[in-house]
DNA sequence: CGACGTAAGTGTACGATGTCAACAATCACA
DNA sequence: TGTGATTGTTGACATCGTACACTTACGTCG
């Protein structure tokens, strides 16, 4: 495939002053002024931009640059290198794994029943549901999201919480947190849970969207996602 | 880390055997005759072994050329770009990672009582264990092997088998059909089981290898990988 | 047995990328 | 007002993937 995506993109509109914080855009915007006025947001964005579409290895530093309507080595300023600017990129994109499970998790909250025991597995599965849904509709962003070494220790970081201010580890801490408290997990059985779960999950996210089951149907793929719950349910 | 299996595909250039200082992959070795004998053998090799250490992106065209003493051209006399060279590499890891997994079924062959239903259990268990030994022995190749698209029509291409002639998914399926054949996996849950104990075994290996769970301590590895089983074990 | 078609390698070249070193414009504060 | 620290810019490499054109020598066949 030599899919050559549009190389031009190179003129005006011109967007006065830098604006603030916004999540802009992909227009080159000739800046006037020297200082760009928030190239790392840029960089970030554009960077965040391309891997959504392309994943990890789309994520090119002159073309960020280039989008930010900046000097290529002006991205050093704030970024110490290529594998930077896709760490910021990678927390980014957990943290909008992590919307997408609050989501999840608030729409299944609000249909709860009563039962803790009930409301605690419904959010289990919402967290669960989420995660998936997350990696199918953004792949790029999901693969970009674990593409990047990481310890377990920052997978706490506020870098990778969501608008909710949560990191995808810490929703999913908090459901099974809920499991222990209605007395569905034995104690003995709680520590490091996140762990297992989270293995089914991500595995078969990761083999739906480059793995072998990629380009299954949605309804076999929804159809595994129930089964891949089922059986953490079961199994935990 | 257990050592280098036979790294037997490689060599043997049936022309090379001129100079001394064997056939190994990194000496330029200056080949006398203007073919090469077996290119397309040499440059597999020498990816695999860049993809052993530093995963598919250490994948280098270029670079295998060099090992392999030619000019970059000569590659595309055997794969139409980089991408056709790296899909050969993950094949051939998926072989590898075959050969793993058949090595602890056999073992746990050796082991095995009468009861039918509980070889059938130590089998899956083994064909889970070997799967993520493979993982953490060789993360380069695990990666390498799950970073080409593929689908599941292909899971059981020859070109991914292992020296036994089987690919992982074969592998995995046969441990499953041994449950089947046990009773101790309800008919209605067989149909694409495979998926769901490849999602819960694959995930752990990615979080592991290069994802947050990196770094752990083996024993704690190791200990998710018995919670990771014993969870498939009861959720199938 | 010698001519020859053709597969397998070579040479050269282009555009792109990540990154370094030196330099210039601007802001921030004394 | 001036002076130092930030932030971008220029220019230059080395490396990579790959296209086009050419050359070499192996295998086949008249």
């Amino acid at each position: 495939m030599s899919g050559e995506q549009g190389d031009a993109a190179l003129d005006a509109a011109p967007n006065a002053a830098a604006d603030g914080a916004g999540a802009a855009a992909d227009t080159p915007a000739p800046r006037t002024t020297y200082r760009h006025g928030d190239l790392r947001g840029a960089l970030l964005a554009a960077g965040i931009e391309m891997a959504r579409r392309g994943g990890p290895d789309a994520v090119v530093l002159r073309e960020a640059t280039r989008q930010a309507g900046v000097t290529p080595n002006a991205a050093y300023r704030h970024f110490a290198d290529r594998q930077a600017l896709l760490r910021a990129v990678s927390d980014a994109a957990q943290g909008l794994a992590a919307d997408a499970m609050e989501a999840e998790v608030a729409r299944a909250a609000a249909a709860s029943g009563v039962n803790t025991a009930d409301a605690a597995r419904r959010m289990l599965r919402a967290v669960g549901t989420g995660y998936l849904a997350f990696a199918r509709d953004e792949p790029g962003l999901f693969r970009a999201a674990f593409s990047v070494p990481d310890h377990l220790a920052n997978s706490m970081d506020a870098a990778k919480a969501g608008t909710a201010g949560r990191t995808p580890f810490q929703i999913l801490s908090a459901a099974l947190d809920a499991w222990a408290a209605a007395g569905i997990l034995p104690p003995a059985r709680r520590a490091n849970a996140e762990l297992y779960a989270w293995s089914a999950v991500h595995g078969l996210g990761m083999l739906v969207i480059d793995g072998p089951l990629r380009g299954l149907s949605a309804e076999l793929v929804d159809g595994a996602t129930v089964r891949v719950l089922d059986m953490v349910e079961r199994g935990l």
